[in-house]
DNA sequence: CGTATATCAGACCCACTGAGATAT
DNA sequence: CATATCTCAGTGGGTCTGATATAC
């Protein structure tokens, strides 16, 4: 049975569903990438981000990836559980928790970020460095504009 | 505490970060837009290929939308729940179920379609035509690079 | 027999809302 | 008091693997 594809409309280009589907794509890549590692590609992303930011709260880490507190808490409570991070409350400031990686979570981190660059050397293996530099400029700016909720 | 970003790379691009921040708020927004309908925009984006495709099979509809038909028949069985959606078996060939909409599923897509345009818009209202033509071009091009599993 | 389809069962991730406790 | 943080509890969507039954 065939179909004429997914896209909605016939006629427009619909870049949403462009979007979605780059980025499904971009996400199934990573985490075939990451099989040995043991951590999803979301689960990944927070890794990177805590070994870029060492001693980040939760609160901070969920503004960055833009969800509530409590979605990015439950993702932190599995990364401890699993070792691959430590949290350990603030000395002076009470109810901060800081949140830094283990042996084991800067490992992960390290083999992710190299994971991370193939699949998007892939993804990117076909474009000149030109248009690479215009994408992400696209990109930013069609983020921008969907900022104000 | 501030943060350098998410941004795992301090000067690298790291596209796939631009891609899923857009793509992120792209749904964000459209969840929103869609809250009146009770559907998500994952739902809606299936509903309106449903709609695109009259009679279309779960197998059919799981590889345009590039998923396993298990998850496919997951999100199905929820349509056909809630009644967007009626699934009858082919008449001459056995295995085969067909889905369709109802009359509330073909509102909630007409509503959907109407959603998914203004987000669009939204997101795009800073590009050119040029820049939207290109931007589409340069994100199958991404997808169709990371193809291959 | 081999391939395709549908479906059930189980697991996990990840996002949300709501509510509450604590610290500045 | 107001604001920010952390946390618990519950819910639901969406994806996967594995196994099973049926049809072509």
């Amino acid at each position: 049975m065939s179909m004429r594809k997914m896209d909605p409309s016939s006629g427009e280009v619909w870049i949403g569903y462009s979007l979605k589907i780059a980025q499904h794509r971009l996400r199934q890549r990573l985490e075939a990438e990451l099989a040995e590692t043991g951590v999803s590609a979301a689960q990944n992303a927070v890794l990177l981000a805590i070994g870029n930011n060492p001693q980040i709260s939760n609160a901070s880490l969920a503004r960055a990836a833009f969800v509530t507190p409590q979605s990015m808490q439950g993702m932190l409570v599995t990364l401890e559980r699993d070792g691959f991070i430590v949290r350990t409350p603030h000395p002076e400031h009470g109810r901060i928790i800081m949140t830094e990686l283990t042996e084991k979570g800067r490992a992960v981190a390290q083999a992710g970020t190299i994971a991370a660059e193939t699949v998007e050397r892939q993804m990117l293996a076909g474009l000149t460095s030109e248009e690479v530099k215009l994408l992400g400029d696209l990109l930013r700016r069609c983020a921008d504009a969907l900022e104000g909720d």
